[in-house]
DNA sequence: GCAATACTCTTGATGCGTCATGGATATCCT
DNA sequence: AGGATATCCATGACGCATCAAGAGTATTGC
């Protein structure tokens, strides 16, 4: 039941490999970018953008994980050190007794309000403006094939 | 000096987080199955084909690291582990004292072959195939590109 | 009511990745 | 030759990610 060849042929181990290289040299720039200039790692940023998008900064940590899907755990180790580090506060839920909030701190947002447009800044210079228009909306089409494929198994 | 714009367009937006997300899932989803199916990590994984690349399986820790694109300590502390487990082997280096081989074991090889097959099944069925051959060329296209504004800095 | 079940979050163990540091050997320079 | 320097690899500390297990609280169904 598969009559599909075993092995990349080259010009898509071509493809494949530019790809997965991009995607981990990438990452690891902008991780090192953010850690170096603006002392938050990637998932801290992660957070604090979240939380930035409610109007009040604070969010249940079910919806928080839902909302950049990540994992309960995961999600409840990384409060556990940004709250030790003070950007971001627990508080306990009224409604729910099991629930609680994140909340982000003053610190937190000076923290974000500073690193995003230093963030913004990079991403622009190392993927926006090399790309030009028309190549980036190709790589948001493509992207977004690939998640459709991901998401349904 | 900076007359772009900080913020993002919401084109240039929804492109970015398009493929931030695949970034983050298809790396998630590709682990998850390696980790399920074959018993190995994306580490090893990395590892053992590098190691499979050479004839006799063997290289030095430099080139192993320069070839796959590792920090030194980053290598040595997956060797260590790996040796626990028995997929790969040191061997000291004759001509250079400092210097040391890593060598794929015999179960070391037969991890890799079993799990290649099983891994570039789920790359085809994920990527290549959802995306065809003209979009998946395009995408090499532009991680090369990508990749150049990197490595310029 | 109340027992069974489901939900929400926490915790501990383990592997991964980076940084800073260090020990050993080789090479270079005078 | 011998000291300065560079190269090669190891190690420890710390933050991050996942998995398995658990504690407390709500909900469901009888």
């Amino acid at each position: 039941m598969n009559a599909t060849p075993q092995w990349l042929s080259p010009a898509e181990q071509d493809a494949w490999r530019s790809f997965i290289r991009l995607h981990q040299k990438l990452t690891a720039t902008l991780v090192r970018d953010l850690q170096a200039n603006c002392k938050v790692s990637g998932a801290d940023f992660e957070i604090l953008v979240a939380l930035t998008d409610t109007p009040d900064g604070r969010q249940r940590f079910q919806d928080l994980a839902k909302s950049i899907d990540w994992e309960q755990s995961r999600l409840s180790h990384q409060i556990a050190r940004m709250c030790k580090r003070g950007l971001v506060a627990r508080e306990e839920c009224a409604e729910d007794g099991r629930g609680a909030f994140v909340v982000l701190t003053a610190a937190g947002r000076d923290t974000i309000e500073s690193a995003a447009p230093h963030h913004v800044a990079t991403v622009r210079r190392l993927v926006i403006d090399p790309l030009g228009p028309d190549d980036l909306a190709t790589l948001g089409r493509i992207s977004s094939r690939i998640l459709t494929q991901l998401d349904n198994g």
